[in-house]
DNA sequence: AAACCGGGGTC
DNA sequence: GACCCAGGTTT
């Protein structure tokens, strides 16, 4: 299948043109003027479903309060979940700091260069890894994202909406088409070219520098005409099923987080007064009430983004940020 | 394969 | 209010 996508394509002249668009057009964003691998994987992170516009605030912020990988690994977890807010999906910063941690102790806080050892890290799945490989390290490996996705299965899979399903195809025919002295600004491209001209729901091919060659550009127009394209457009899979956010577990979630996050450095928050923080009518007597809390903070406490302490004497049990300092040896 | 995980910006 | 977003892990 990908040998047959890529014989219909003329993969250099794809490759030039890509290079070229980028080269002109492409962003001068801080993570593109370092290779320090510590700072790749901080901004691979941080850009995990979150913005570029987003992430480059407090990308330096980060930087300035956890200059270096010693540096974040010897910090208490509780002052890195504070600084990553309101970046939201927190788990990353539990994450980050792990990776940080296991760097400081197994590897005297170098960083693996190798696609599999980066992936046994816990947290690095195939396209962090990849990106750090080539970025930090210059390696020409091939990775998928959601816009490397996109651009590669439109322009030389056809695919008009590509869905992560189809990342072993896609990333086999990625493999082909990567130009391997050319890696790092080659995924940067495409990177940029999905989130500026290859737009998920109204591409624009006008102004796209790949148009003469997508397989796809087709379907996509005739789907901005009406009635040619409906077929088209039913295919394309919402983009994300949420639940109602207001009211549901996530937010709750982010609540509770947001809670502790204002706390006094050291200060934790019986279940009774987390409970009316969250919501006013909240009773520790009723057992609905209490039930439903200690589940929450029970899954925060599993993934290390709260801290139980239940050695009080009377009470209950008191939560917090994890806060427990950070032992490094080196 | 699908569900889960936040939050803010845009239209 | 719907749509969008440089993923990874768990079930």
């Amino acid at each position: 299948m990908a040998l047959l996508a890529l014989a219909c394509v003329d993969v250099r002249a794809v490759q030039r043109d890509l290079l070229a668009w980028y080269a002109a057009h492409g962003r001068d964003l801080p993570w593109r003027r370092t290779r320090d691998p510590y700072h790749i994987l901080l901004a691979e992170v941080m850009l995990q479903q979150t913005q570029v516009e987003r992430a480059l605030p407090k990308y330096r912020e980060f930087l300035q309060a956890f200059p270096t990988v010693a540096d974040l690994a010897g910090a208490p977890r509780a002052e890195v979940i504070r600084r990553w807010s309101p970046l939201g999906y927190n788990l990353r910063a539990v994450r980050l700091h792990r990776i940080a941690q296991q760097a400081a102790q197994e590897r005297a806080c170098r960083f693996p260069e190798s696609l599999e050892e980066l992936l046994s890290l816990k947290g690095v799945g195939r396209y962090t890894a990849g990106a750090i490989a080539c970025f930090a390290f210059g390696q020409p490996v091939a990775f998928l994202d959601t816009n490397i996705r996109r651009v590669l299965g439109r322009c030389l899979g056809s695919i008009p909406y590509p869905a992560a399903s189809q990342d072993r195809a896609l990333l086999a025919l990625a493999e082909e088409a990567l130009p391997r002295e050319q890696a790092y600004a080659w995924h940067q491209g495409l990177m940029d070219l999905g989130a500026a001209v290859c737009l998920r729901a109204r591409p624009r091919c006008g102004e796209c520098p790949l148009a003469a060659h997508c397989r796809a550009r087709p379907l996509l127009e005739a789907e901005e005409g009406e009635g040619v394209g409906r077929s088209v457009r039913e295919e394309r899979p919402p983009y994300r099923v949420q639940p109602r956010y207001p009211g549901s577990r996530r937010y709750y979630r982010g609540r509770i987080v947001a809670a502790l996050r204002v706390l006094p450095s050291g200060e934790s928050l019986s279940l009774e007064t987390l409970g009316r923080r969250l919501r006013p009518e909240f009773t520790a007597e009723h057992t609905e009430d209490a039930k439903w809390l200690r589940a929450l903070v029970a899954g925060l406490a599993r993934e290390g983004l709260v801290a139980v302490d239940s050695s009080e004497e009377r009470g209950g049990p008191t939560i917090s940020l994890p806060r427990e300092p950070v032992r490094i040896s080196s």
